[in-house]
DNA sequence: TAGATTGTTAATCGATTAACAATC
DNA sequence: TAGATTGTTAATCGATTAACAATC
């Protein structure tokens, strides 16, 4: 079992999920079901347990699902039930920010390595963590066990950090710089550059008052 | 003309689109066509051929496409021809790193404002701009003509800035706090909370050793 | 028992890709 | 003219949604 491939669209779900599931346990919430999850999300219930349904029956006929159990489930199969080293290359403002984060995180995803190549901020310490030269990494990641990196770089050195990492074997890649990172098709990478969320953002404004002959523009 | 509903998926591929085109701009190369394209993006070249299709015909039977021109018509597209002015609000770390992209940026969305409600931050400067106090939002928006709005501010208080910006007028909202924003239809919201993006990233990580019988897992 | 809700199959919908006439 | 490449239609593929038997 668990064999048949699960689309990508339904591991972007499974976060969503479980920030929902989250929140309802700190609302001492013990059961939900699918449609109540769906109407909070603005997602179909039917999909939910679809999703859901990929990778097991978590839930009861009748009832629902148990806010803690589904909770424990998907935090396994997104693997986030275990430690998860990341290193961080780039400690600046974005670096910082997520270093800081990453304290308060609740789930078991731990920032064990910060690096940077400005020599100003070698060995200064970032919440307990030296920041250390961009020589250090391969190394680093091997013996810490870090398995995901994030890279928080100008987007002219994203790749050189990219091609380190994968030296280094790194599993995973979160990127916070523009352009396309090359990299094996083993090493996951998954981009979170801002820019392209602000300018599909600007599509959707509203047209700004062109000379539009007729008032009749849409439907 | 124009009126086909537009899919997002289409949407987001634009500025991925225009990314490339830019790059290739500065590597003073004027003509591209959609198989160079879609190998370099890693898409298929009858897909970026149709999504351009949507918006007019931009290219030339047997040539490609302008350079130049397709970033235009994109940049058209996207409204980024025109100043978009954007107000921030929290000025941590991670509004400290957007302030500062900003400076960089080549296309024509400006942070205007910022905004934050510790009266540690409110007077002090960030690259020029006077950090403002909450109570002053509704009003600047309004008066500054400002369309987008950046949240970074912790989860718990994302809701009420976004209140507020709806109720200033505000038309698409960029949210890094994790959680789901309730806001009139009208509002576009985008987010770019990276702890979803983390926590897909965990799923792909190759599966611990954990006691595997038989060793045919995968295909 | 009656009502609720799951897991799952079948139907629908939409997005991607292939194919090709038009044309540079 | 021959080769390349667009814009677009038709075919395919995949994802979402509806429907419902099973069952709590």
């Amino acid at each position: 079992m668990k064999s048949a491939k699960i689309s990508e669209a339904v591991v972007r779900r499974l976060p969503i999920y479980l920030q929902a599931l989250n929140e309802l346990h700190s609302r001492e919430i013990g059961t939900v079901s699918s449609q109540e999850l769906g109407q909070r999300l603005d997602l179909n219930p039917a999909q939910i347990r679809k999703d859901l349904a990929y990778f097991g029956e978590f839930g009861r006929k009748g009832i629902g699902y148990d806010v803690i159990y589904l909770i424990e489930k998907i935090r396994q199969i997104l693997k986030v039930n275990q430690t998860i080293n990341v290193a961080l290359v780039g400690a600046g403002n974005l670096g910082l920010a997520l270093c800081n984060y990453n304290k308060y995180s609740k789930d078991n995803m731990k920032i064990t390595a910060v690096f940077d190549d400005n020599p100003q901020k070698i060995g200064t310490k970032i919440n307990n963590l030296l920041v250390q030269p961009m020589d250090e990494l391969v190394e680093t990641v091997k013996q810490g066990e870090i398995r995901i990196g994030i890279i928080t770089v100008p987007a002219v050195e994203a790749q050189n950090v990219a091609n380190r990492f994968v030296e280094a074997g790194i599993e995973g890649l979160l990127n916070f710089a523009p352009g396309i990172l090359r990299v094996p098709e083993e090493v996951r990478v998954q981009n979170a550059d801002f820019t392209r969320e602000l300018l599909s953002l600007a599509y959707y404004l509203n047209q700004d008052e062109e000379e539009d002959e007729d008032g009749s523009t849409l439907d």
